[in-house]
DNA sequence: TGAAAAACCGAAAACGTATTCGGTTTCCGT
DNA sequence: ACGGAAACCGAATACGTTTTCGGTTTTTCA
């Protein structure tokens, strides 16, 4: 029953010491241990002799810090927490995945890895913040999550360098696409093709959501058109269940909107199963657009009209400001990053038909 | 030029100790350190009541042992290396995405943590394996690379126990499709269309791409239909621009095949493009098969007929297998796990035409 | 009641590294 | 040649754990 068997791997243990240490090296360069430390951290206090004769059969022993006591010592692990918590498909979600690898692209060029945070370790429940603490990163990104949960406040408010992406704490750093300009742009585009029975199915909460609605309302205002508000329905992110839910409602209505804005690309597959389920055309009876411009669906017919994020991007400037965060805290101040998004005109949205 | 600056975070730096430690709570039990570590391990030689009283001050102070400070003493870290090097998008890859997704919730089910394994850290390069070491891994998976390079070689033969994913090495655990029932059942499934001329866009070279195109003509064989060289090409996986040309070489010979086994879904989209290009139909002038059975393929239209991998199946059961190899060396055989794929027939394999 | 055995606890060493501080040596200017 | 300053090196300590081992108390049994 003791757990503590558990832990202990029978085989090879400490049968051959698996990496190289720094005794070895010290033995080896026929110097002290903390010459050999110093020589390696550039101390000045070492001559330039012994620092090249150092390197030099540290490279040929193969010689690395252990990450381990490195990070005991000196209290930092070039590790970047992720907080990645989605219930539908984690990592294969197909927004956040191509943000998580520009984010992990750009951290690895900075000399950091990885580690996802979550709220268990095997079966003993943790808060994301004791996660982070138990493995010491350096810092969090919280890529994907539902912001309003409690454990995830805590994270933020904690003790760490946070970066968030797509919804904005006070005070806190954030990165996310120019939705407004992205929203209005499409919006105008819509508009531009005759629309004026326009409906809008919104994702989940999160402060980018907030500014898409905005930026659409005041658009339709801008353009002297009303929007009804039938034409808004609730929905969730990334679930094209809901949005075809969502979208039947819509198509129940007495007087059907010309085309439909959806929460993003993934849902607008379920949107856009339940017009066919009714036997409509797409754009000829009604049009779709998505948000987000994930790749995959731009090689599939027809092509969706959407707004492109630039994921790449995002992740980068995620990674970036999250390491400036660790490294100049006092130079570096807390902002909102927005980088610009694209309109892709695709097959999706038509002009409006004529009879309606 | 002194690079160790850069090393030092000027923030908070030990201002207020991050996390509470064993030191802490050995003070708020007044109890040695000793003891209160036995207490948490479950040795025999303390008291119920010590150990209750431990463990609930523990809860009460929310400790948690540093994951470096015990790493560092017991020589592992129950972090599990992944080697998930593809040039193409990386996490975003619509097929491994998912097996990664499995492997990481079945990992941290069973107390462990992934770290993803590359070949620099920052800018000073590094092979895996040092990698691994340098991180104290206690295993590593290799999803996605190329299983040729001498550095993924350096790794499978080193120290470390290793499971691969859809690519077998002597004397290894690997977990894999069945990919021979796979391809058998899809090409008996296109052979009972009344197709005769199928030809095959072959992946990169990995033990699966063998056992797959050997399925296909081995099925080809028992029907009695032959498969002129020219109907199999080389191609590469993931790639639908590769796909594409390989597409292209097959629509100029003088006998057009009236239906394509594409190497994976994601090529298909290319290969479908080229055949578009060329206005033929699908699959009513030639029908397009894939393999991996990607979800968000099934939601568009048409739907791929292709071959489902099992992904949450693959991703979980190499997780298992390789915490067994850590956990039991002794009583854990190395093993090549095949789990069950699935026909989905869909869209784009039709009749084969009556004129051909 | 006494001695042996069991039960329980703490001091100390170790894991591999970084860093402070005191101690040699070398160098320079007079 | 001499004093002092620089230059260079190593012993020691600490980071937060685990684990061995010796020591004290309590129990048990003749």
């Amino acid at each position: 029953m003791s757990s503590r068997n558990r832990f202990r791997p029978e085989g090879k243990c400490g049968a051959s010491p698996l990496a190289v240490t720094i005794k070895e090296l010290s033995a080896a360069c026929g110097l002290s241990v903390s010459t050999v430390s110093k020589a390696l951290n550039d101390y000045p206090d070492v001559s330039s002799e012994t620092r090249a004769l150092v390197r030099a059969t540290a490279d040929q022993l193969g010689y690395r810090p252990s990450a381990l006591a490195r990070g005991l010592k000196i209290g930092r692990t070039f590790n970047l927490g992720v907080l990645f918590d989605t219930e539908d498909g984690g990592l294969t979600h197909n927004y956040f995945s191509p943000v998580l690898e520009a984010f992990k692209s750009e951290a690895e060029r900075r000399g950091y890895d990885i580690a996802f945070i979550t709220h268990h370790l095997g079966s003993s429940p943790m808060t994301y913040l004791e996660h982070c603490l138990y493995r010491n990163v350096d810092g969090v990104c919280i890529v994907c999550s539902k912001f309003e949960e409690p454990e995830v406040v805590e994270l933020v408010s904690g003790p760490l360098p946070v970066v968030t992406i797509d919804h904005v704490f006070h005070g806190h750093s954030c990165v996310e696409s120019e939705n407004r300009q992205g929203m209005t742009e499409l919006t105008r585009y819509i508009l531009s093709m005759g629309h004026t029975r326009i409906a809008y199915i919104e994702g989940n909460s999160a402060s980018v959501t907030t500014v898409r609605l905005t930026s659409f309302l005041r658009t339709m205002q801008e353009a002297g058109i009303g929007v009804p508000e039938s034409y808004l329905v609730q929905s969730i992110y990334h679930n094209p269940a809901a949005a075809r839910a969502a979208t039947e409602k819509l198509l129940a209505l007495p007087e059907r909107p010309t085309c439909i804005i959806m929460s993003d690309d993934y849902a607008a597959l379920g949107g856009m199963e339940a017009i066919r389920a009714h036997g409509l055309r797409i754009p000829e009876d009604i049009s779709v657009a998505g948000y987000d411009g994930v790749p995959l669906l731009q090689m599939c017919r027809p092509r969706l009209t959407t707004v492109a994020q630039d994921t790449a991007a995002i992740g980068e400037a995620a990674a970036r400001k999250l390491v400036h965060l660790i490294e100049q805290p006092r130079t570096t101040f807390q902002e909102t990053i927005s980088v610009p998004s694209r309109l892709i005109p695709g097959e999706t949205v038509g002009p409006a038909p004529v009879g309606a």
